[in-house]
DNA sequence: CAAAGTTTTGAGAGCGCTCTCATAGTCAGA
DNA sequence: TCTGACTATGAGAGCGCTCTCAAAACTTTG
């Protein structure tokens, strides 16, 4: 199966490369019996372009980079990032653009990639997730046009400048939270996560809806955490000695693990203790009891990300894109809000 | 940042673009001081060849292609391929390899995709993972020249002409099951799963081990599950209906998901119930009680499949190549070995 | 029906590399 | 010092597209 040129497939047709190059490329003015001709050919041989040639020549690869600057093994551990990364490839599918992957495990790894991501022309534009506050990535890759969007708030120094799409992390804290009041519990904990930005404003959310409902959080009520459920276990154990009623967990890995380390201590969920998650993975709703949790829209934060980029991409240079998702509190049977 | 050429590489260092670009490639017959001179320029200059243009002059992308053919919501939960990813990820960054990545959702996602893949020249081999028994993306791809190596074992009819890198799953299964009867239990259970050879494979490990000590399998106690915590609870609920004394779970996840049903029905592990699982993922270790589980080496998984890929690409046409990985039984306290 | 405009098509240069082939430079041996 | 055998370097074609510009084919209009 010999691969055919734009000339050949124009051999064929009866005309020129160009005229076969506008009808892949859709221009406007070829004779629509011509396009027709064309597009037969074209569909007969299953010709595909070159890629590489396309790129060469228009200086465009439809090749997207979705960097995660820092991976650590607890990061990945969580079931959120494999459905980001889903839908984005999933919008990437849609819109003809590949996802090229890039994680880092070291900084020397991300040293030695950067340049070849930013410099070799292989990569349109990038999508940025799972950076932490501390990361240097992102003001590195800010010195070159790169065009990027970032899936999260940056800090908020750099935030202004960085395009980026992001659920609203402090709306939805202050739901789950306000939830907890509401349903008569007075010592109320938090299971955090630190160097995130979406744990900030998480943590925000939490402080203000106590806040409002005339509430002092009790710092001895909350405790930090990594992402994982093992992380989630022990800062529980560690909560636990401090009496709560009920429990902010800051994802749904952190809320189940909450949830064991209670059980584990001979207490009941809600009965003993409640528990309200964030993100509603698909396991929130199968775990015993199902989850009290905030629903943020993954499929549509990766779509969003990969439109928005697409649209950066082409009309660099263009005003920094703030896009804040809203989210919504799912009420399952760990508050025991119902039965 | 203008994007320097060749050519002024060649410029600066007073030599030819083709001197330059032999440095680059690494080729033999260049003067010491020469080399050392253009190396020197390249490094202060941040120079980066331009890769559209590289590989439409070399027919090479140095790009491979992730391929996840029938990637279901629950497919992707399992923890597993998100380390699966990570590993070739790494392997691809130490290779100068780039790895893009195809999910496919629906089968016109698949179909639509696959062409594009093969025939672009973007792809110069595919790693294909997450493929089940029924799939036809391979015997689809097969059409085509394009390098590929499947990672786990493809259906038999096919496994011949197909080079992959596979763990040894019938020894792993044979190991925990054998362990399972060496500790003296007799009614022992599967949590099995369907359509996939891995499956297959960890089945009749199980069944060879019981057979191999005179052990009858009673069919009532193998139970199917997908993948996925929540299934292994669900199959687990149906498998206690027949009082097991045991069960061996097809993975981590499922085994987790037995254990939380085994503890909802007031029941513990292993005092009442013996557990072990399969994959030792992270969360093997922090479970309560930590499992008894096959420990199979992921990393080495990815890393072979890239390098027997670069292999591949570099000797095309070669023999297809078969790589089985050992694994190993880690007995912690679900199986009640230790206490 | 000719002139002027508009639409459609083709020719050709060029994107930044690799790779072959020819030439310039180096060195040993006579 | 000159010749032959290497080794090191440069020139040039070509990879398969896109894109500009000019020419050809058609329309419209006075």
């Amino acid at each position: 199966m010999k691969r055919l040129t734009l000339e050949e497939i124009g051999q064929i047709a009866g005309v020129s490369r160009s005229t076969v190059s506008r009808v892949i490329n859709d221009h406007p003015n070829i004779r629509p019996a011509v396009r027709q001709r064309v597009e037969d050919v074209i569909r007969q041989t299953g010709y595909q372009p070159n890629s590489a040639a396309r790129s060469l020549a228009s200086s465009q690869s439809r090749v997207f980079g979705l960097v995660m600057p820092s991976i650590l093994q607890s990061a990945f551990a969580d079931p959120y990032y494999p459905l980001v990364i889903q839908a984005i490839s999933h919008a990437c599918n849609k819109n003809d653009y590949t996802p090229a992957l890039f994680l880092f495990q070291t900084s020397e790894e991300e040293e030695k990639m950067s340049q070849r991501i930013v410099a070799s022309g292989l990569i349109d534009g990038l999508i940025i997730t799972a950076d932490t506050i501390h990361s240097t990535f992102v003001s590195k890759i800010q010195q070159y046009d790169i065009p990027f969007v970032q899936i999260g708030r940056p800090p908020t120094a750099h935030a202004a400048a960085i395009s980026y799409v992001d659920v609203d992390n402090e709306a939805g804290a202050y739901l789950a939270a306000s939830h907890l009041v509401q349903l008569g519990y007075r010592r109320i904990g938090q299971l955090a996560t630190a160097h995130n930005t979406a744990g900030a404003d998480r943590d925000a959310g939490f402080r203000h809806a106590l806040a409002d409902r005339g509430l002092a959080v009790d710092e001895a009520l909350v405790k930090v955490s990594d992402f994982s459920e093992a992380g989630g276990y022990q800062a529980m154990l560690a909560l636990l000695d401090e009496g709560p009623e009920a429990v902010f967990a800051q994802s749904d890995a952190i809320a189940l693990g909450a949830v064991r380390a209670i059980r584990d201590r001979g207490l009941a969920v809600p009965e003993d203790i409640a528990v309200v998650g964030f993100d509603d993975m698909p396991l929130a709703a199968n775990a015993e009891p199902p989850l009290t949790t905030v629903r943020q829209p993954i499929n549509r934060t990766g779509m969003l990300a990969v439109e928005t980029l697409i649209d950066i991409v082409k009309t660099t240079p263009a005003p920094a894109r703030h896009i804040v998702l809203p989210v919504e509190l799912v009420i399952r049977a760990s508050s025991g809000a119902v039965n």
